[in-house]
RNA sequence: GGCCUCAUCGUCUAGUGGUUAGGACAUCGCCCUCUCACGGCGAAAACACCGGUUCGAAUCCGGUUGAGGCUACCA
């Protein structure tokens, strides 16, 4: 039976790479009807920050990665979120587990494949200055390892802070074989006599993984490159505890554009900022997936459960793949056309009420500029009228906004179609004008719109028409076909819109 | 510096000894068109380098170079 975990640590948002390897852990238990597992790796106390679980597990829900064992949220009848548990592995928190990990620490001395270090972090750290002066490499040079029971008695009974080292063999080579890179082989001699054990009685990762991964059953580790170079470390403890290794599988980093691993520094990381700004989950999970992995066909858009169907170790790539944000907003565009209407609508109600265009009022809308009240299906001809321009959910309100406002704010100069002048603009936004003025309020719709200015445009030319039309409803030099505005719109604010450009042009005219 | 990993268009990738080196994003051009977008058609664009092995290498081997990761009482 798979089983696999996917085991941050909660030191703030949810980084895109970490979502990354959750996503395959998840496709990898669910291919093979395994178990997919959250562990909190929270050994630093320096680190914590308040919160960031809750908002790991929130986020973790939104994205539709299900796992069968670890915390997760509950909703109290005050509302209030607790943690609870789920699985007979746990508890899943490791600064829950202090004892476990203590008690396998000092197993680990007894049987001889770790020993106490009484070395103070200010003295690591001048042997540390020391050797990079000398130019070798910096390594702890084992003192505490030479210790005498005597001494080693002594300093335990006069409470010296203490840690837990690994006892990293002087000479030998060890080889292991990963899902993804093959055998790779490391010499004993340039692996460090890793901490355990802290002075505060947590455990280092390289201990807590061990002990967790063993205790939980974990089949396969799947996780960053990042860790290649501790695996002999792991290999060393598994070892001397008895125990027999999972299988591992590293996958490759996700890289800023310089090439680098990616970071905060370099580029947005937080699932959280891309879901803010109204790229879908269902988008995120499938462009990630493709990064470093791919099923050898040309098909590039997958559901979750195609993803899962296809997915296989053997297929994960081996180099970086740098997070490409122009493909992403391609493919968020792509998910955002095949929605249907109504249901991007939905989704788009928030990023229209976070950007104070409207309210919501019991089940109807305030439009808060002009304080007209307006239903969804009258949003909903909005969404659709913007559907095939938006690439995130964000997009909508730069590219409606105009519907919302109450007087449009632009340059005279973006009413003029090519060569026109100001006269000629104004004259045929007159004519527009009174062709409108025709159409009865209840056949104000767009064919009916156009079918109008259509017999105008004949005469005065198509672009001479509808473009200072367009500009005139929308502010825009970019924006849907104004037939279809100005249905929305409705005939009265049409007409108002029309008067405000002609008396801006008006005004433009007096200048000069 | 040491150790480890990696190397096909700008980017994500297909390719596992014989291909006009394929696709997607981005770019550019054309069509559609009042604009934008969508859609359609097309163009430009890559096997890091040097040696082997082989009748034949993007593909196998070695080296060089380059890039990245790790080198904490962080994960």
């Amino acid at each position: 039976m798979v089983r696999v975990r996917f085991a941050p640590s909660p030191t703030g948002f949810l980084h895109i790479g970490s979502l990354r390897t959750a996503l395959y852990n998840f496709l990898f238990a669910r291919k093979n009807k395994g178990k997919f597992i959250l562990r909190i790796e929270d050994t630093d106390i320096k680190r914590q920050v308040p919160g960031a679980l809750e908002n790991l597990i929130i986020v973790l829900k939104k994205m539709g990665l299900d796992y069968d064992e670890g915390p997760f949220l509950v909703k109290l009848k005050n509302k209030k979120l607790v943690i609870k548990q789920k699985g007979k592995y746990g508890p899943y928190i490791q600064s829950q587990r202090l004892k476990i990990y203590q008690k396998f620490a000092q197993k680990l001395v007894k049987n001889g494949y770790a020993y106490y270090c009484f070395c103070t972090q200010a003295e690591l750290e001048k042997m540390r200055q020391e050797q990079i002066a000398k130019k070798i490499p910096p390594m702890y040079d084992e003192r505490c390892r030479k210790l005498s029971e005597k001494e080693i008695k002594r300093k335990l009974e006069e409470k010296i802070p203490y840690v837990i080292r690994l006892k990293v063999p002087e000479e030998g080579r060890i080889k292991f074989y990963d899902l993804i890179r093959g055998e790779i082989e490391f010499d004993f001699k340039n692996i460090d006599d890793q901490v355990l054990l802290k002075s505060d009685g947590y455990p280092t990762y390289h201990l807590a993984v061990v002990v967790d991964d063993y205790l939980m059953k974990i089949t396969h580790i799947i996780r960053g490159e990042e860790w290649l170079p501790s695996v002999p470390k792991h290999l060393l403890i598994y070892q001397a505890l008895g125990w027999q290794p999972p299988k591992f599988a590293h996958l490759p980093l996700i890289l800023n554009p310089d090439r680098s691993k990616l970071s905060k520094r370099k580029s947005d990381v937080a699932v959280e900022s891309y879901l803010n700004l109204g790229y879908l989950p269902e988008t995120i999970l499938n462009f990630i997936a493709l990064l470093g992995w791919n099923p050898d066909t040309n098909q590039e858009i997958f559901s979750l459960d195609e993803l899962i169907k296809e997915f296989s170790l053997e297929k994960i790539q081996k180099s970086g793949a740098i997070f490409n944000r122009e493909k992403l907003d391609w493919m968020n565009g792509l998910y955002i056309r095949n929605k249907s209407v109504n249901e991007l609508t939905k989704l788009s109600l928030p990023f229209l009420i976070n950007a104070k265009l409207i309210e919501k009022i019991n089940r109807k809308f305030k439009i808060i500029q002009t304080k007209e009240i307006v239903d969804f299906n009258w949003l909903k001809k909005i969404v659709s009228l913007e559907q095939e321009r938006m690439k995130k959910l964000a997009d909508l309100e730069q590219l409606a906004d105009f519907f919302f406002k109450e007087k449009l704010d632009y340059s005279a100069e973006i009413l003029i179609w090519k060569k026109m002048n100001f006269p000629q603009v104004k004259n045929n936004l007159k004519l527009i004008k009174k062709n409108l003025l025709k159409i009865s309020k209840n056949k104000f719709k767009t064919k009916e719109i156009y079918k109008t200015l259509e017999k105008l445009a004949k005469e005065k030319g198509t672009g001479e028409i509808f473009w200072p039309f367009r500009v005139a409803l929308s502010g825009k030099t970019a924006s849907p076909p104004p037939a279809e505005i100005a249905e929305i719109l409705g005939k009265e604010k049409t007409i108002k819109r029309i008067d405000e450009a002609i008396k801006l042009l008006n005004y433009e005219d007096s200048k000069k």
